[in-house]
DNA sequence: ATTAATTTTCAATAAGTTTTGAAAATTCAG
DNA sequence: CTGAATTTTCAAAACTTATTGAAAATTAAT
């Protein structure tokens, strides 16, 4: 296979994985140009290359901006705006958890918190059933809550920042 | 809160962390639903307490039922089917992972093992840059793949079936 | 301060996804 | 076998989300 033809492919299914995840899809493909370029991108390069307006590319650069996933970068002497990605897959790994983690988990594990603590009869089989699915639900979101952080700071931790670069 | 508030709370929010994970949002509040159930529902139960159409119940559930997260379950003298959720929230978690892996995360790594070998002069530092990339990603993939087997099949294992059971 | 380059915004539109509902197919009791 | 109950299918419609592109805002060089 091609150069060209490999990175077309790999922004291709890069923007597939990512559409299935509830990520916009533009956004997984700026996010896989950046990561397989060799140098900084410009917006009217990232619109070239991906097809897409400068509306749309300037929106999820901001997004993966935000996402921490990437940076912006000066080029001397010009006054366009580049780009570049975070190339340490498992730092965007751990910033994609950390994003998701703020913005999905979290508000889950308070909704869970509110809904176990009925004002209802607690011997009604019913109320019994939905309190113990309710309470098994948030055990394990509060597990899932606790190893993110764990991965997320791992990183500045000892013990695990060796034990993870057996994943690196 | 009642009961009745705090049921229609729980799915109504899981459908919408559903559908921020690539999940249909019926799919995702008809399993909320069973989940809550104190007993099996019907088609028509579902299509009730959700407001859907017949088509859209229908096809939700099969697809649930597919990915092994409800089963049809029989009730004597009556001819409809009837549904129950897999209350087992580790199951349930596995269960999305193990579907969630086959149709994503496999295909992908199919695809960057195709990307890894270019026919192109390794010297040039954009196939470098490039090869480098994949390479990352690549080796990532895959201990994500083998982390995923090693927790899908934790349970038939007695080490880590043991080490899991604090999860739970 | 001017102005040309660049970035951002956002209403309109396009594209994609989900839902409906009625017809077709299937199932099963008698 | 018959036919009523039930489930499945799928084309059309509704809804949701993403994209465009041109106007407005911002930036920075002179």
């Amino acid at each position: 296979m091609k150069l060209a033809e490999a990175k077309e492919q790999f922004i291709q299914n890069w923007g597939v994985l990512g559409s299935q995840w509830g990520i916009n899809r533009t956004m997984a493909q700026v996010h896989a140009l950046l990561l397989v370029a060799s140098s900084p991108l410009s917006t009217d390069d990232i619109m070239e290359q991906l097809s897409v307006s400068r509306g749309n590319a300037n929106m999820n650069i901001r997004e993966l901006i935000d996402w921490d996933l990437v940076y912006k970068t000066i080029v001397p002497g010009d006054r366009k705006e580049y780009f570049r990605a975070e190339k340490d897959i498992w730092k965007v790994a751990t910033r994609i958890m950390q994003q998701r983690k703020k913005r999905e988990l979290d508000p889950m594990i308070k909704v869970l918190n509110q809904l176990s603590n009925l004002e209802e009869d607690k011997k009604d089989p019913e109320v019994v059933a939905f309190t113990e699915a309710i309470e098994n639900i948030r055990k394990f979101a509060g597990q899932a809550d606790k190893t993110m952080d764990m991965l997320i700071k791992a990183e500045e931790n000892w013990f695990w920042g060796n034990f993870l670069k057996m994943f690196k």
